[in-house]
RNA sequence: GCCCCCAUCGUCUAGAGGCCUAGGACACCUCCCUUUCACGGAGGAGACCGGGAUUCGAAUUCCCGUGGGGGUACCA
């Protein structure tokens, strides 16, 4: 069990939005750091300058805190080990870099891309696998000469020792490599920066990361990592793979998929704290059965030997029923506040807070994402109301809703709008009138009327809300 | 091709040799509640990938298949 001075990162890359398998990878982490009471750790991880965009680090800060996860060390907080961001890291590279080519386990290479093609051609004519050959690892000083002067520029590879790796993941349990089928690694590119299993290890070296937890995409990354943490003489930091998370037809998840980004999600009206909780039981179990737990439950409950090592796929369905709860269990204030921003289309200003909050709390039940939210509430805004024929020749038409209607509309006159409770009692004694006629034939057309829909909130609440002139006009409409 | 990981209801999973006639959650079906849709409540159906081996006993251990996933870059 680990105590002290648990160190942990998240290391997105900025070429992109903050996907998904990402934020449960920082989650995870997160986690970890919460329960043993470690560091969590944010780097960006940017040195392809090419892919890496600003608005995507932006991204990834808003999202990490969307959903709650702050760093205790990054990029804007900065941090003992600072700076964060790869870009702006290359002395580290260097210094390592140079401290390999000294102790002889890493050389410079001159071969042109054009010449390694040509190996690899060659391996896959002799059908074998292709395996750079290491034939700039004992060049002479005049061969070496020779490249200069031809204006090549070396990249920098780490020398293989060829062995059985072994390394115990902390999720999957031992795993074992043959670093013999493994080439020398290039670690700096001939423009002078580190390739990502290079920049990875001397990150986590520097800031002292313990332990790293991370997608399994990476399992067959590690035997190349720990051999440069062995060819440094540092010490190894303990893995952890995470399974994949996978799209429902078992594909990697991706944009077809649908939202792929946090990003996304809560723009759709995932509420951040459903989310993290959706995605901290993919992969993760709580050992009391419990399914709803906020981050801090959780954190308090996480190890690494409830987390399955199999791939999770990312279903809907269970992410809209916890968003459900969510939504039905939250101070309706707050509900409220937070469907403000799908509500544009609307004009708020013609209801007070408290009857905003009586017609969002009257549709929350049916509320799975709030951005369903402006569809729910749209009879209680505008003056008239849209029925499409078919639920008129259903409910509208037959002489029996006309008299309905029509009675309806005279009872209105006394209601009382300002009560609800009033509206239900008053309610009560129209159906006592109605007799013999059965609620199922009295309230459809009175809904239909007043709403244009065949279901929806509380009719009581509805008429208060309406108030008196706009319930009359639309009973009159359909009479 | 080669290397690595994974394999329990449709899905997320519990399960660390007898507690398993395999448990929970979502989804699904039925019923109840009900002015509708929902919500809520009560039930139901639904799984150990196949084959060997170890053992008195295997979902659990070990092999071999099969299937899925990942990797195999001067991308991260």
């Amino acid at each position: 069990m680990p105590t002290q001075n648990i160190r942990v990162r998240i290391a997105p890359s900025p070429s992109g939005n903050l996907h998904v398998g990402t934020a449960r990878t920082a989650l995870f982490n997160w986690l970890y750091a919460k329960k043993y009471n470690g560091k969590f750790i944010l780097r960006i991880e940017d040195t392809d300058a090419e892919r890496s965009e600003e608005k995507y680090v932006q991204n990834i800060f808003d999202s990490l805190k969307a959903i709650g996860l702050n760093w205790d060390e990054g990029p804007d907080v900065g941090g003992e080990y600072a700076p964060y961001k790869q870009s702006e890291r290359q002395e580290f590279y260097d210094k390592y870099s140079a401290k390999l080519l000294e102790s002889g386990h890493a050389y410079y290479c001159w071969c042109t891309q054009e010449e390694l093609e040509a190996e690899k051609e060659l391996a896959k004519q002799e059908k074998r696998d292709f395996i750079y050959s290491g034939k700039c690892k004992n060049l002479s000083a005049d061969q070496i000469e020779k490249y200069k002067t031809e204006g090549r520029k070396p990249v920098v590879r780490f020398s293989i020792p060829p062995k059985k790796l072994k390394f115990n993941d902390l999720i999957k349990g031992e795993i074992e490599f043959d670093t013999a089928l493994t080439g020398d690694i290039v670690i700096m590119k001939s423009n002078g920066t580190p390739t990502y299993n290079f920049a990875v290890v001397i990150d986590d070296l520097e800031m002292k990361i313990s332990h790293i937890i991370r997608g399994e995409d990476h399992i067959s990354n590690t035997p190349k990592q720990i051999l440069i943490y062995e060819a440094l003489g540092v010490e190894v930091p303990q893995f952890a793979h995470l399974g994949m998370i996978l799209a429902p037809d078992r594909s990697k998840l991706s944009k077809r998929h649908g939202a792929t980004a946090v990003s996304e999600f809560i723009n759709q009206g995932y509420l951040p704290e459903a989310f993290v909780n959706f995605l901290a039981f993919l992969g993760w179990s709580s050992p009391d059965g419990e399914e709803i737990k906020s981050p801090e439950e959780i954190a308090n409950l996480f190890s690494l030997d409830r987390v399955s090592s199999n791939p999770a796929i990312f279903e809907f369905d269970k992410l809209n029923w916890m968003n459900g709860v969510y939504i039905r269990n939250l101070p309706i204030r707050d509900l409220a506040q937070r469907c403000g921003k799908y509500l544009g289309k609307y004009d708020l200003s013609c209801y007070s807070e408290s009857q905003l909050d009586l017609i969002i709390d009257s549709v929350r039940k049916n509320l799975v994402k709030l951005d369903e939210i402006s569809d729910l509430v749209s009879y209680f805004f505008g003056e008239d109301v849209n029925i499409d024929n078919e639920l008129k020749q259903n409910v509208l038409i037959s002489d029996e809703s006309k008299k309905v209607l029509a009675d309806f509309l005279e009872f209105a006159e006394n209601f009382d709008y300002n009560n609800i409770e009033k509206i239900h009692e008053q309610f009560d004694k129209f159906r006592e009138r109605m007799k013999p006629l059965k609620p199922k034939q009295i309230m459809p057309p009175i809904r239909a009327a007043l709403t244009g829909l065949n279901h929806g909130a509380d009719l009581a609440v509805i008429i208060s809300v309406l108030g008196k002139d706009r319930v009359t006009k639309r009973i009159k409409a359909n009479l």
